[in-house]
DNA sequence: TTCCATGCAAAAGATTTGCACGCAG
DNA sequence: CTGCGTGCAAATCTTTTGCATGGAA
């Protein structure tokens, strides 16, 4: 699937800085990125993209529902590619790596919880964190 | 519980900021504070509380185990008391309240998080969001 | 008396916004 | 050619920090 496509396809532009930025998390896998980190990869990848631009673009593919951002311990984002279950991650509360959970763990816990919340739908959002085994 | 008797046993000073705060808290049931919200109740109740302080004394509250903080969609801090599984909760995307998950909801996810993740222990810290009866 | 906690102000960090220009369509 | 998206700078919002003073113990 090509990201770009999918914004020209709704009406958006496609522009260096947001060619640069949707390989990015093509090629990431499931990688979570820090909007300082994604800033980093697209300057490195083109000439300098503005950090405006990174949260501007990030705010595009969020509405398109490509992307997700939930926020660590700290505060600051995180932004990741979207899919069902994908939306979830554990973050090491010493190294602060950060993993995902297995979907089986996901989709179970998105059942419990349509199941037992009063709501109809969720859009699970959320960080756990521990200490992982390397940090013991 | 007294919580500012829990500080003062901890060898921490008693002062008024810290008494209007703790007592805001004890009385709040599982109510889930903005720092905004925390610092506008707190001031009214006595002079003038700096905001710095209301930090302060949150991440004290913190440290000893009797508050917790997690972050709304937008980055900012929300506060609330700790209880065993009661870091957690769901928002509702439309009107924004917070609502509480059932303890047997939030102990199941809890075990299943740690039979499943290769975590030993978890803090789970999360947000749930959805759309809301209310709301529909 | 001692030194911790506060208020105030400034700093720091993250994110958003206004505006003029350049480039995609 | 038209106007959307960008870069740049400034603004905003949230949280943290330094420092002098006041008050708890």
């Amino acid at each position: 699937m090509d990201f770009v496509i999918e914004l020209k396809k709704r009406g958006h532009r496609i522009t260096k800085p947001r060619e640069v930025i949707c390989s990015i998390l093509e090629t990431s896998g499931h990688e979570h990125f820090t909007v300082e980190k994604l800033h980093n990869l697209a300057s490195r990848k083109d000439r300098n993209i503005d950090l405006a631009t990174v949260y501007r673009t990030l705010e595009l593919l969020e509405e398109v529902n490509i992307v997700e951002h939930s926020h660590q311990v700290h505060g600051s984002g995180i932004y990741y590619l979207k899919s069902e279950y994908d939306n979830s991650h554990i973050i090491c509360e010493s190294c602060k790596s950060i993993y995902d959970l297995k979907e089986e763990t996901k989709k179970t816990i998105n059942e419990i919880l349509i199941k037992d919340s009063h709501f109809d739908s969720i859009n699970h959002h959320f960080i756990y964190s521990g200490v992982c085994k390397k940090c013991k």
